[in-house]
DNA sequence: GACGCAACCGCAATCGATTGCGGCACAGCA
DNA sequence: TGCTGTGCCGCAATCGATTGCGGTTGCGTC
């Protein structure tokens, strides 16, 4: 019993090439031995290892531990790992993560950083390596990405807005240099245009990272800048609690005088003080589709690339309400 | 030039074996050709991997997210790489976990989902497998462990209650199966000892799972039972949180009917309504001492196994108060 | 009975490193 | 001059699989 027979014999896309006898023989032998193929000999052979990166750029933040549930789940049935790890927004470190995992033969990537001038992933993307953006997406529309439809969100957010009353809606906008945040600050301004309402440069203020202290201080440079406001469409949920703190600090009350929106509906949101009113992101199936959408790329590395846009819900909570008269 | 020659030319280990001119030939060529040695053929020959495997049980708990970043940040730095997997507690999908890690040469576990029986931990420690449990422990006390220090965080709970004039105080037990759920409940017993309070079977409520719900049905069965208490002490925040639920339903408030403390102070416990009093445990220290442990288990492995237990801090908020005269 | 065709299996090369051992050169010493 | 010791380096085996190619076997056909 050669060695090459029962490789042949083990492995599904091989195993018609060994008689059935054989392959029971083997089957059992193995059985009896405990035996299991050595991953690591076979991915120096192959070139492949039955495992995928997924870049993330901190999982403290709520909103990707349900991500990386989703892409766990579609892959562990079909015997794929993922291998999950925190950038802290470090290119260096992104760097240094990428060409480790791509010297362990790893499959393919899910990146949860990227920015819009984003040289690693492009680089990546012109060497052909399967790849698929979640969440956010970068400056290159042609590369595979899973993102909410916050177009669509922003919109519900601010008709939910208009609908109490409110009519002076200023914008906690996210750093400018991720999608996110210059696509739900365009989406503001389009949808301030739909509803006939005026721009007004004076109601925005940008924040440099997706924290609750970047939110606090813009809410606070907002106040101090003395534009009217009745409410506030927070770029993401941390930036919302951020102006609750500066709210809070300058004896404002929410939603009694200003009301808030968050985005991204992250855990335990709606447990907090007023509860948020929040766009909610269907986080776990980003995370489940992008799997998906990377093994379609591994099946068929010629494919058109695909994005997909994942519908939101708004989740209204005690955190607005109509404007005083 | 030969290959074994650039082997130990590139190797800091045996770069002595080589001299210093050829080192350097080796090294600018290298540079010069964008060389990396192959992790998978260097894995294959010396079943080493620089990785280890951290097993945690959902990363959507937020306990678990910091002590990933522990791990992580004392790993990185010496070019180690942490591999994390969710089990969701299914022992199965844990030891194919641990099978697929092990076919990949990890060097050593990261546990963070031990129960007291747990026949696969017992099995890997009998065969030498260099690993650390995290948060619980294991039934056998002689395998390493990084664990908070529950019983003087129960105590200082106790006490905090016991001063605001607390007498009757409650306990949702976690699960039993779990270090941490027998801890807790028996130092709730030793602390009300201690205040030469009663002991009382029909305040303790045990609950299957870390959970919230199971904290709400808990919680539910205390106050249909008819026990009499004015505190609980939550095994940990999930529970209380649960806690919350139970008695917002029946028209109770907290903290004025009944005071509430948890375990853990995870993120935005803080920014409940009312804020949480919780017992903080220094997750992110808990999973840097881990990996430290670790990395000594793997430089030097006849050595005596060490645990290490951490020191706890009482955050008092707004769920507890003086209760009703 | 000779031939062709499948089906099956084994040989040996290969993936890219590591490492024990032996050989060679050179220096030091008698 | 000859011998020993040391420092470097290369040979070849090894880790454990995969795979192209060629050889063997058995069977059907003319």
């Amino acid at each position: 019993m050669h060695a090459a027979t029962v490789s042949r014999a083990l492995n599904p896309a091989t195993r018609h090439l060994v008689s059935p006898e054989t392959v029971q023989r083997v089957d059992r032998v193995a059985a009896a031995l405990g035996y299991r193929v050595n991953p690591v000999a076979r991915s120096l052979k192959t070139a492949r290892s039955a495992s995928i990166g997924l870049i993330v750029p901190d999982l403290m933040n709520p909103l990707f531990p349900p991500i990386v549930r989703g892409v766990e789940d579609v892959l562990l049935p079909i015997g794929y790992h993922a291998w999950i790890v925190n950038t802290d927004n470090d290119p260096a470190r992104e760097a240094a993560t990428v060409e480790a995992m791509r010297g362990r033969n790893v499959e393919g990537f899910v990146f949860a950083t990227a920015r819009l001038e984003h040289p690693l992933i492009e680089q990546l993307d012109a060497a052909d390596v399967p790849l698929v953006l979640v969440n956010r997406r970068s400056g290159r529309p042609d590369i595979p990405s899973v993102t909410p439809d916050d177009v669509s969100g922003v919109a519900m957010a601010m008709s939910h807005l208009v609908e109490l009353g409110h009519r002076k809606i200023a914008h906690l906008a996210g750093p400018q240099d991720l999608s996110t945040g210059v696509t739900r600050l365009r989406a503001y301004r389009q949808s301030l245009e739909d509803h006939g309402l005026a721009p007004a440069p004076e109601r925005i203020a940008t924040c440099k990272e997706w924290s609750q202290p970047a939110g606090a201080e813009a809410t606070a440079r907002l106040l101090d800048s003395g534009a009217e406001f009745t409410a506030i469409l927070a770029g993401n949920d941390l930036l919302a609690l951020g102006a609750y703190d500066a709210l809070a600090q300058r004896g404002l009350a929410c939603p009694a005088d200003v009301s808030i929106v968050g985005f991204n509906d992250i855990p335990f949101i709606d447990r907090v003080s007023p509860p948020l009113t929040s766009v909610r992101i269907p986080q776990y199936d980003i995370g489940a589709e992008a799997a998906r959408l990377l093994l379609e790329e591994l099946r068929d590395p010629g494919r058109h690339p695909r994005s997909i846009i994942l519908p939101l819900k708004l989740c209204v909570r005690g955190s607005t309400a109509a404007p005083r008269p």
